[in-house]
DNA sequence: TTGTAAGCGTTATCAT
DNA sequence: ATGATAACGCTTACAA
């Protein structure tokens, strides 16, 4: 029924018509081999062959089928973005990053979502490094704060990297952000407004991420001689329900805290959410400080006084860092593997009245 | 120094020690015909054998290599979902719709944005669409407003699903959204609480996404024999900051409309955000509908009425449309491909004042 | 520098 | 129902 044409030398791949390696070897009377250094950009040929190889895989249109070249090189063309994140700007910046590292190469970024809570995450993990073989995989906070999921990329053979604040495990696998230090400045600011009592609405306890930001937090109200009262600091999961409810527990005690630090911007809104449910005003009755420097923390009023943490960049680092293994990344120039989140002052802070 | 194992068959990949299916065969005393059929749950062998192989695979933990099967199946697990959209939401519900058909079966997802405004467009979508070799796509709006995208995806053999408003070309690669519909309902409900002045803030012109929605918008006013003033159309490109713009340009107009449909929900914000630079109250001066209920419709002040857009819906059938071809989805219920809005009444709307 | 031939780990064809 | 054996399209020793 299928009409094709089998006695001259395969025109083409057989199924999808496309033209393979060979037909490019043949129209240009050279061999597979010459040809597939040319694609590989082997320096020790013929100028005048690679030239009349090029010229034939343009007139084809010719283009290496990934697939073949994944067998044969044992590796694909797939960057993993590993994620459990409930913010969604944290992610798609995060992609973004990844993305910028991977442009102009051949690689492309597969994305997972896992469950940080789920009994079967790492088995879930597994199953996708096992099914897919990304040639590398960045894992994003928080969840590159679980000790398991690292060990399991090292075991499997998979490269990675991991983002999170600084002090957590091998640097070669790390690209961090000074979150502590960031933490504590942000809470000198309030400190030097004149606020004593400041609250914290921290992350899951136990998660890396949480643990740094809270350090910060404390460091600052140390250095200053301040104690941090009974139910000061209380825990979110970094959605905005529950910086409502945890803005909502903090204003609840008496006396209430004149400023709150919240350790994720969305989060952040919700303590604003609470705040005008209780017809407080921000910044006149409370002053708020987020973290991230989300969209939504320009967009919303008064906007929000918070920290920048830099994941577009460290994300790309990320990226890159697991590109530089195979020359992929020749001529991009290594990142520096620390970066620093800067406080960008809006309007969500002012003096306390009392 | 080659010593032709071919009788012995080496123990596990040359490279990476893992095992293959001459390992699974060699043990098992099978062929690796057997194996193969095995893993792809062939209905035609031995219940004896199939459990004794399958034993074999567990204790090895054996995984077939998907770059090798991808090689001879002439096809990859991967979805690829592209788009260009300005705007964080969509673009992460999408991403989760897909994401949720993808459950369960072997395929990955890997994202592509593209930017739509690059004369280098289409270029970009064959380079990925070639250079990865999906083995299927799903479509984001706006972008799956360009028909060349469609036809591209067409000629280079790779399947493809746009979503989109209704009425956008060939059904068998479309899902669609009742947006001029669901529109012209928000707009009916607007007249109803007795607005006659209501503006308009649209998505780019040109766009089928922008144009079906704008038509909602006269199709309601038409019926109540409401005719536009000029200036009461204005054109946004789905970000805050164009929201915020077209807001204030609507609301320097004399007389100033007392209601406006924002064609998404970042735009809609925009507005609130120009009205309250005004000093406007919302909704009493002022009354704003959005498009899409994303997050952020809950969480700002105040809340925001909107049309829930079924992203997630839409892009889990569109992806499970994709996997239907080859048998991946079985038992997945084929869904339909028109999906209903409806319009979530909160807080930004209220009767006109005057 | 270039050609020849042997993999890479699967699936598919055709016997049995 | 199962076993040899040939693809699949590319890379890479080894030779020339």
């Amino acid at each position: 029924v299928v009409g094709k044409a089998e006695q001259e030398p395969a025109a083409g791949d057989r199924r999808t018509g496309k033209p393979t390696i060979n037909d490019v070897a043949r129209l240009s009377g050279v061999s597979k081999k010459t040809v597939s250094q040319v694609i590989n950009r082997s320096p020790l040929l013929n100028g005048g062959t690679r030239e009349r190889v090029l010229g034939v895989i343009r007139d084809l249109g010719y283009v290496p089928n990934p697939q073949a070249r994944a067998l044969a090189l044992r590796t694909n063309f797939l960057i993993g973005l590993i994620h459990d994140s409930p913010n969604a700007q944290t992610v798609l910046s995060a992609q973004q990053g990844v993305l910028e590292a991977l442009q102009g190469s051949d690689y492309a970024m597969v994305v997972r979502p896992v469950d940080r809570g789920s009994p079967t995450l790492i088995d879930d993990v597994r199953w996708f490094l096992e099914h897919q073989r990304p040639h590398g995989v960045v894992i994003l906070p928080p969840l590159s704060g679980n000790e398991a999921v690292g060990r399991l990329c090292g075991e499997l053979g998979c490269s990675y990297v991991r983002m999170g604040s600084a002090e957590l495990g091998d640097p070669d696998h790390m690209i961090a952000s000074d979150d502590r230090e960031a933490v504590a400045g942000a809470v000198r600011h309030l400190i030097a407004q004149g606020h004593r009592r400041i609250g914290l609405v921290t992350g899951p306890h136990g998660l890396p991420l949480a643990t740094h930001r809270r350090l910060g937090f404390e460091d600052a109200l140390a250095e200053a001689g301040i104690t941090v009262p009974d139910g000061f600091v209380t825990e979110g999961n970094y959605t905005f329900e529950s910086g409502v409810a945890a803005g909502d527990r903090l204003l609840g005690l008496s006396p209430r805290p004149t400023a709150i630090f919240a350790s994720n911007d969305e989060m952040a809104v919700g303590v604003l959410h609470a705040a005008r449910m209780r017809d407080l005003d921000v910044p006149e009755d409370l002053s708020v400080i987020g973290f991230d420097d989300s969209p939504i923390a320009g967009l919303i009023w008064p906007p929000l006084t918070t920290v920048r943490w830099p994941i577009v960049d460290m994300a790309r680092a990320a990226a890159l860092k697991l590109l530089a293994g195979d020359g992929g990344a020749d001529e991009k120039i290594a990142e520096s593997s620390l970066f620093v989140s800067k406080l960008i002052e809006r309007a969500s802070v002012a003096g306390p009245k009392d």
